[in-house]
DNA sequence: TTTTTTATTAATCATTTGTTTAATTCATCT
DNA sequence: AGATGAATTAAACAAATGATTAATAAAAAA
């Protein structure tokens, strides 16, 4: 019934996308969608059947893509704890400095409609996760202090997201430039790896 | 000929602010605001001429009281850097377990409309505050790493806030509930002081 | 080529939504 | 009590918005 895959349905994804992102569900209208793809109103519905069902696919696709990307790093046997930290941090910068308005989507989205987002996000990804059993054999070893792992890890997300969320407000206090905004960012991706460390070593 | 101080008048700004600060600007309407408000459709219109004025005027009230607040403490010439890290921590933490939707309305609208929201914050304010001022001495004493005191302050922000905004996942993840999430957040108000305190040390 | 299915379009529908109007009630002052 | 102005109400308007329809064009199948 539906070519999905067609060029028109891509088209009207990649506008939706676009523009949900940056201005979210309520705020984006069908019009507007159908401008931005330059296709005709009706095909939204054709393709989609409404305005919620196209947000919805799109919505599980950005943020399953988003939290895949962020859990195999956490899960890779090979590398220690240090360099999952590395590997993460220059990581997530990189995704968000490409995409910007991804994070504040994620979290708008866990607000209005936690239960969908949170299908996706599986409990057991993070939590036990190697990185947090490597973290935890630190603690035993008595390397790194106590501590519930779940602070290590929401520092660690803390530390890289919150400064985008807050862009603006950094921006205007340092008069910097976007390119500027960046480049702190891209410094932080060796600082961040250096600061948690140090938040968990005796 | 406006009575904005009648009773009414209040009644539908602090219905409104309630429910833009759940569900944002565009997700709210008007006749919500009414119902909620129990008053009639029309003196929404009649007290604050239209709804973008409405908005403007909690936008402006709700984040002009919470950055003075998180302001005054850097300034106080009375604490030590280590004083006012605590003093925060405890600040903020308290302010926003009362108010949970806070943050993610402060960043929002300064996603959508970053000119209004840093009309307020003075760029100064922050940068040129007490804290960093006591910051950069304990850089020149060599007590702490050298830095831009940008990565210093946005991390203070980044520990206290962002596990706020992700809270549902933190709830999913460690299944608690809302109040063990704030137990949660408790503990860090001891926990963040010492954490950035280590991150900045030499 | 003819037929059938799929894709696209313009026009329209039915709600919703922000706002206004005109009438009515209420309070205040003389 | 009566007059004046403010507050409140029900009703309606106009524009916007999500969705549908019926006709047409394009593509695929026969």
């Amino acid at each position: 019934m539906e070519a999905k895959y067609s060029n028109t349905g891509i088209k009207i994804k990649d506008a939706a996308k676009c523009l949900f992102l940056k201005k979210g569900y309520s705020a984006t209208t069908t019009r507007e969608i159908a401008k931005e793809s330059s296709i005709n109103l009706a095909l939204l519905n054709y393709y989609f059947t409404s305005k919620r069902k196209l947000f919805e696919i799109i919505m599980l696709e950005t943020i399953r893509d988003f939290m895949s990307k962020m859990v195999e790093v956490y899960n890779d046997e090979k590398t220690t704890l240090e360099e999952k930290l590395k590997l993460t941090s220059s990581k997530y910068i990189d995704m968000i400095i490409a995409e910007p308005h991804l994070p504040m989507f994620v979290v708008n989205e866990l607000k209005n409609n936690p239960s969908s987002v949170l299908k996706i996000i599986r409990g057991k990804m993070i939590m036990e996760s190697k990185l947090v059993d490597q973290y935890n054999d630190g603690v035993k070893k008595g390397l790194y202090k106590k501590g519930d792992p779940i602070h290590f890890v929401t520092n660690i997300l803390s530390l890289i997201v919150f400064p985008f969320i807050s862009s603006p407000i950094i921006i205007k206090m340092k008069k910097f430039s976007r390119k500027e905004f960046n480049e702190m960012m891209n410094e932080r991706k060796k600082l961040i790896p250096k600061w948690v460390i140090q938040m968990i070593k005796k």
